[in-house]
DNA sequence: TACGCTACTGCAGAAACGTGCAACAACGGG
DNA sequence: CCCGTTGTTGCACGTTTCTGCAGTAGCGTA
């Protein structure tokens, strides 16, 4: 058992059994209570539990979403949301991508932000419960693994909508390979909303770029820009340059967080 | 029963019965009544109850209002959650409503069951991830209030479905007003879900029970059963079977939990 | 007032907790 | 291949929390 993994089945229980009690689970996984406890602490620490004598509790539903919310938004990805989130104009609307990223960018954008987002992702869109913004959810069968609307009803109503900007998530920026992700059901997704929108801007944190993955979504130049924050110096950016890639630099010095 | 969870069930039956007596409870649970004052005493310092010789009697209203919220009673949501769970067949196609009830659904249904659920609340598909079944979203407007999809769009993706099952859930479930939501384009909603289900079945929780919402959902008569953890002895529930209501009990016994 | 029940205080044992430490494995760099 | 670093785990110790008991004080009713 990993500990990682052990952490996940702590919450699992939580949510299942509504408690945990340090000594069951200890017994149960053959390690000691210290053990149990120290994750416990740390799930409490991330707000993800709280602790008790004796165990832990569940962290209240809203806080718990929050929490597992920021606390999957590394550095990087956040950079990039924000960057990505200011080229949103007042008014505008908007079609989010699935994925980590894009999820970032809702804590980017302001909840006063008055225009229209649209989403695929049902993730994306339980993260704008809070946000002023209207909201329109595509429906269609859920691709597990990227948690997004795919298949032929979610290309059906995309199709009927417009908008001024789309932001991409991909899972692989390459030279040569160009905008690549892991499912050719979902590269065809990602075509069919970048075609709804005037214009696609493509999120790739740190870990995207130079990498490549199984299926081509876009080719460099049918989107406006990569919104990245690796720095312009980096050759694996210039190669992409050179391959007509157009790069929007995210601010790589500190960003926000108290 | 850890200390903490301890608090909790006191301040639930304090919500139930009005009343707490020290003495009743500490024989309950197999402990001293020392322990019981204790926790008492601290509810009372907390102003979530107030002492009384003998026992204790529930705060003001508002305090006690406001106490349910944050101390989220999961108990008979979790109770009707897992009866509803439980009429679901392996292999049936499922459609899911928005609402906390449905969510605890979600952990009520084996990860493994491997029929088709169908939602139009992008948190109840989040919830699914983790699940093998089949997923299907139905996408549209957003309604923040209750997280889920509405209108035109929605309407119309659902009228391209067909299911088994339809779990309902709404705020309110009573004698003469019938089954009722609070808002007129949600209950429209509701009704288009319901009648492309072989079955309906309401998921009302204690607290729905005998309350009552601006906007009617459905009568009594298009529902195959209302899902709830009232007591076949309560009054209001005989109320509602002579209106025609058909009730399926939770059992109210304290379930599993070694 | 007298009696029975309930409440509070102090105390002691048991269980759970936090901290520091050492053993051990996994990893990366030289 | 070796070695330092990092992360994980279990143990020992002192501390805190929980719990029940005994004694005493307070409340309620006859």
């Amino acid at each position: 058992m990993l500990p990682a993994s052990r952490k996940e089945l702590l919450l699992q229980r939580l949510r299942h059994d509504g408690r945990i009690v340090a000594k069951e689970i200890a017994d149960e996984l053959g390690l000691s209570e210290d053990s149990i406890r120290r994750d416990l602490r740390e799930l409490d620490e991330a707000g993800l539990a709280v602790r008790v004598y004796g165990g832990a509790l569940p962290a209240s539903p809203a806080v718990a979403d929050y929490a597992a919310r920021t606390a999957v938004a590394p550095e990087s990805k956040r950079r990039v949301a924000a960057t990505a989130a200011a080229l949103i104009k007042p008014g505008a609307t908007v079609i989010l991508d699935g994925g980590t990223t894009t999820l970032a960018m809702v804590d980017a954008i302001p909840r006063t932000f008055q225009g229209t987002i649209i989403t695929h992702s049902p993730t994306v869109a339980a993260a704008l419960l809070n946000h002023e913004a209207e909201v329109l959810l595509i429906g269609g069968q859920l691709f597990k693994h990227s948690a997004v609307a795919c298949g032929a009803a979610a290309v059906e109503a995309a199709n009927r909508i417009s908008a001024d900007l789309f932001f991409l998530g991909v899972t692989g920026v390459h030279a040569t390979t160009g905008l690549t992700t892991g499912d050719a059901d979902e590269a065809a997704m990602k075509r069919t909303l970048a075609s709804r929108a005037a214009e696609t801007f493509v999120l790739a944190s740190e870990e995207k770029i130079g990498a490549a993955s199984r299926y081509g979504v876009l080719p460099f130049a049918e989107v406006a820009g990569i919104v990245t924050d690796v720095a312009t110096s980096d050759p694996t950016a210039r190669e992409l340059v050179a391959a007509g890639a157009r790069l929007v630099h995210a601010q790589r010095k500190r960003a926000a967080k108290a």
